[in-house]
DNA sequence: GCACCGAATTTAAGCGGATAAATATGATTA
DNA sequence: TAATCATATTTATCCGCTTAAATTCGGTGC
């Protein structure tokens, strides 16, 4: 962002005058506030809306549509049908990321550069929040990974499962920034690894076990220490395999350009 | 691109029907990868597209008005005008992350237990890639943070500028990902700054500048370690004094609900 | 010549009403 | 009772038209 353009906008010489249907986006969010409007509720329907802003239906469809792709709302037809506040989802939130991301060829390195500093605090975080549920969605996850895979299908599911493992984590997290970026970065990594041919990463599989096996003896302990340690030297040893994988094909492009999944 | 009418009962077993219009977006998506298109290549324009497409004008104006708020196209009128590639912005990229967090009441710690560990690390990434004109811009930054500030307006763009500052560094960071998200944590911090009186946070001032200062004199000697321990040193710092504000100003809900800049 | 103004042109933006499709609800029937 | 159908409600899509904005270009005055 350069300061020319800060300057910019912030003093407001917003030379380009305002579609109606951004207005009515601006106008919905502050009803959204105003009237501490919570996801579920909903909005009025097309006709009272277009009564409500006095613009047309295309228009208050345009807005509707806006608001819809950014993920605020998700609109049903029938009775009962209409627009209805969400929660703005990870997904919502991290596909445009991924489309930005998409033009600036990322790889292995990249991720993993991130993942070797954020997985260790995340780790750290949770420790002490964990809750019976989640220790034991953790060891059944852990179990599916310690089973032996007979063919390529299981295979595949169980590198799926080793970075939910992660995202479980993630979820436990206090911290949403932390949080989103981690499951962010395991949503990145998972297209990287789709891509690459499950070829003999036997040892990988087993190595990735092994270190969540001893977190989750770390996390029972609430061994804090212990838990930054083990997340950090996995992570190393992940980003070696990673390396090995890239290595053995040359994949470039991780992401999909559709972005979606 | 070729749509047809049976496009959703194709492979799909989904239970929702996808509108019309998301069809579009997919359509146009595949479109610009199968034929190369790059930033600023124009689309055919509306009616060309309602002919293309064969549908009406109102759904291909919501595929384009999803396309606009993706960040992907933007939209001009006039002779030569029409839907034009862009490249996703960060900031397109970053508003619906903030929407996302809207919801999530954040709070300095947050921000700050991310910047203590990616701030390090982004420096040390630039080491030995800032040019001429890179360090000349810096140092303009830091001269323009040195001068005593005579009313609230220019402490308000110094306080800026620190901030700035960093997401130069940020721009010349080679990994995209760490590039993002460092600028994304200043994004929140500033929101989060402008929305707190500047008392007088002067000492937080000049802390700063010679931080920024000692920063230069280390990356002008390519000096890794020295950067790494420097901006480790300055995050903490910079939390500290974010705690001694929040404490002062009981603020919560950091972020606009706009979420518009 | 040159700057300025304004009409013509091109293109998106906005309008409103008609018809189709989806779905929940209540009525009907086996 | 359970499955099915009818119907009402609400969004989805279509159409053709009007309005507004941006550009081009020719003319006008200096």
């Amino acid at each position: 962002m350069k300061p020319t353009q800060d300057a910019m906008t912030f003093g407001h010489t917003r030379a380009k005058r305002q579609k109606l249907s951004d207005v009515i986006v601006e106008d919905v969010k502050r009803w959204i506030v105003a009237e501490r409007k919570q996801p579920g509720d909903r909005l009025p329907n097309e006709k009272e809306l277009i009564e409500l802003f006095g613009y047309s239906k295309s228009t208050v469809r345009e807005a509707l549509k806006a608001l819809e792709v950014r993920g605020l709302v998700s609109i049903r037809t029938g009775p009962g049908g209409g627009a209805y506040l969400q929660q703005v989802s990870v997904d919502h939130a991290s596909e445009p990321l991924r489309n930005f991301l998409h033009f600036h060829h990322l790889d292995g390195h990249h991720i993993y550069q991130l993942r070797k500093v954020l997985e260790p605090e995340l780790a750290v975080s949770v420790v002490g929040k964990l809750t019976p549920e989640h220790f034991e969605r953790l060891e059944a996850n852990v179990r599916l990974c310690t089973l032996e895979p007979t063919n390529e299908d299981e295979l595949r599911t169980q590198r799926e499962a080793e970075l939910a493992f992660h995202t479980m984590l993630a979820e436990a997290c206090p911290n949403p920034v932390l949080s989103f970026m981690c499951r962010f970065l395991n949503d990145l990594l998972r297209d990287l690894v789709v891509y690459k041919k499950a070829l003999d990463h036997h040892h990988f599989g087993e190595a990735n076990v092994d270190y969540h096996t001893q977190l989750l003896a770390a996390y029972r302990r609430e061994d804090a220490d212990e838990v930054r340690r083990l997340m950090a030297e996995h992570m190393v040893d992940a980003e070696a395999h990673m390396h090995e994988m890239e290595a053995h094909i040359g994949a470039k492009h991780l992401l999909l350009p559709s972005g979606q999944r």
